[in-house]
DNA sequence: GTTTAAAGTACGCAATTAGCGAATTACATA
DNA sequence: TATGTAATTCGCTAATTGCGTACTTTAAAC
């Protein structure tokens, strides 16, 4: 497993190795180990990539991890719709909508 | 930086150490290593972690990633309203009726 | 209270590996 | 071609993993 998304992440930037190690604290060697596969980040430095390049551990890693998430509780995620955060009352009425047109649905259904 | 929520994972499942480490195929001492942050899983280690125990790799490394999320873009997530999946035309009818929402708001500002 | 099995903890050893610096190669652009 | 930057590779050392094994704790049965 290696952590094939860097380069990308790194190219959209337009960093060059030297400079994405300075900005995690690290020899242009060590982090250049971690886009070829030669070497592994430890868990620290794997956090560091992910602020670094604003993403998650998982999706370093490769792993496409499936989430369900009730509207209603969002945990970390913030939701928005063009652009602009979701209000709690926005997304109640949201809700209220999704239950209203379902409920059509199956009306209709009779 | 340990994996703290592990030994919480396992016992909400009613797992002893060696269950786990079966399930994982390593040996006990192994797991038991991790839960004490005496040692520390390799990455596919952590992935096989995160897919018993159904959770993010971020979570078991305690990253608390706030993300963004535009609700007609949703990448690896289901939205759910009542634990039932939205479907394409839900999502668009929801972002309409905030849209909706706003424009009323700022009308009413005015 | 004693016995016994399972659960949990701790550690030595062998093997692997990370991180660094230094050296080398590739690639621009003047 | 010359020159500076970018990228790649590798030897060395220090640190770490994973396993087996041994030890301690817990809890249930008698």
């Amino acid at each position: 497993m290696n952590l094939d998304r860097l380069s990308e992440l790194r190219k959209n930037k337009n960093w060059s190795l030297q400079d994405t190690a300075d900005r995690l604290g690290i020899a242009k060697s060590t982090y250049a180990g971690y886009e070829s596969g030669y070497r592994r980040p430890s868990f620290e430095a794997l956090i560091m990539l992910a602020d670094l390049f604003g993403t998650s551990c998982d999706d370093l890693l490769g792993r496409h991890y499936e989430k369900k998430m009730e509207l209603t509780e969002q945990g970390n995620t913030k939701l928005t719709v063009d652009q602009r955060e979701l209000t709690e009352k926005e997304i109640s009425g949201a809700v209220a909508f999704i239950r209203v047109t379902r409920q059509m649905e199956e009306e209709q259904a009779l």
